[in-house]
DNA sequence: AAATCCCACAACCGCGGATTT
DNA sequence: TAAATCCGCGGTTGTGGGATT
């Protein structure tokens, strides 16, 4: 059969129909000889990736990715990187290419709202272009494909960061956190946000790894980002966008002073705990570690959310 | 009302590893 | 053991519908 019979593009009823039978019959294999055989004019690959993201029995096609759902990916994507098989393992009735459109959804939600956040100039522009003033002079942003919010982060800072307040940990206390955007604009659902801090010994501030058991996640644990959900709806502007991050680049951080607890951890020692953190070259940047990084005292502005568990 | 943007989703492509011949 | 084939994975693109301008 020649290149030109194989049939791309959507699926019709009856092919579905085709491959049920043939699945039924066979098992979900021998996919290639679907086509040999006259039955479809669809390549194997084409055939097993059409049962596996949509014909697969108990899938959860149409259903929006639940809260925890979402908790999940975040911490597995953070433990296993871009591997969306096996996150999507962890995840019943979800496929990888489930795992891998939400999450490409929600990191150009992340994007969006990074780039937002930069500064407006102070004079107003006639443009019809929607993009900031102020990234339109910076090339790139959505540039690189990037494969964690670490290095979105890292790239978005650096280049909208012009620098020495970096590493510079006088200045960093002294910094006035701007006015927030409301959580409608999360690119996340509101359940992701907790404003407890529920110290978790297996995790510290850079990044570390949470370790999960494998291959069962206990879905009701704590996959609480507390740092991640409040830092990144942050609208900043302009003058302390600017003047906090100087002239240096993030990758330059050394020694940071920064109190350990979040805002809204009512615990004794809240404003008073402040611990020396430092970046270790051999550290690798988990997805949030480069939020965890920031300091506490910078989410003093956030208003917090009612717990997912109160409601 | 039209144009544009945003978003979620489906499907394809290229590649590499595993299996078969 | 090498070549051919199959299979699975991750990246990317295309598309349709809803929201916004």
């Amino acid at each position: 059969m020649s290149d030109s019979m194989i049939k791309k593009g959507p699926w019709k009823a009856e092919e579905d129909e085709v491959l049920r039978k043939h699945v039924k019959k066979c098992g979900p294999r021998d996919w290639s000889s679907i086509r040999s055989k006259g039955l479809l004019q669809r390549t194997g690959k084409s055939c097993r990736l059409r049962w596996v993201n949509k014909l697969r029995p108990n899938l959860k096609n149409g259903v929006k990715f639940s809260a925890e759902e979402e908790r999940t990916v975040i911490e597995l994507q953070e433990q296993f990187g871009n591997k969306w098989a096996t996150i999507a393992t962890y995840l019943p009735g979800r496929t990888d290419n489930d795992v891998k459109n939400f999450w490409s959804s929600r990191q150009k939600k992340l994007a969006r709202i990074m780039r937002t956040s930069v500064p407006q100039p102070s004079k107003p522009q006639k443009s019809n272009n929607r993009e900031p003033p102020a990234l339109q002079k910076l090339p790139s942003v959505e540039g690189p494909k990037l494969s964690s919010l670490a290095e979105e982060r890292s790239l978005s800072m650096s280049q909208y960061c012009p620098s020495s307040y970096m590493n510079n940990p006088d200045t960093i206390n002294m910094v006035q956190w701007p006015e927030l955007v409301n959580s409608t604009s999360l690119p996340f659902e509101p359940d992701l946000l907790q404003p407890e801090f529920i110290p978790n010994e297996k995790r510290t501030c850079f990044g570390s790894q949470i370790t999960l058991p494998f291959p069962q996640i206990p879905l009701q644990a704590d996959f609480g980002h507390p740092l991640e959900s409040q830092i990144l709806p942050m609208k900043l502007e302009e003058s302390d966008f600017l003047d906090f991050f100087g002239q240096l680049s993030a990758s330059d951080i050394g020694d940071v002073q920064v109190p350990l607890v979040p805002a809204s951890w009512s615990g004794p020692e809240k404003s008073s705990e402040i611990i020396t953190m430092k970046r270790e070259i051999d550290v690798p940047l988990t997805p949030d570690s480069f939020i965890d990084d920031f300091p506490m005292d910078m989410f003093d502005h956030i208003d917090p959310l009612p717990s997912p568990f109160n409601w």
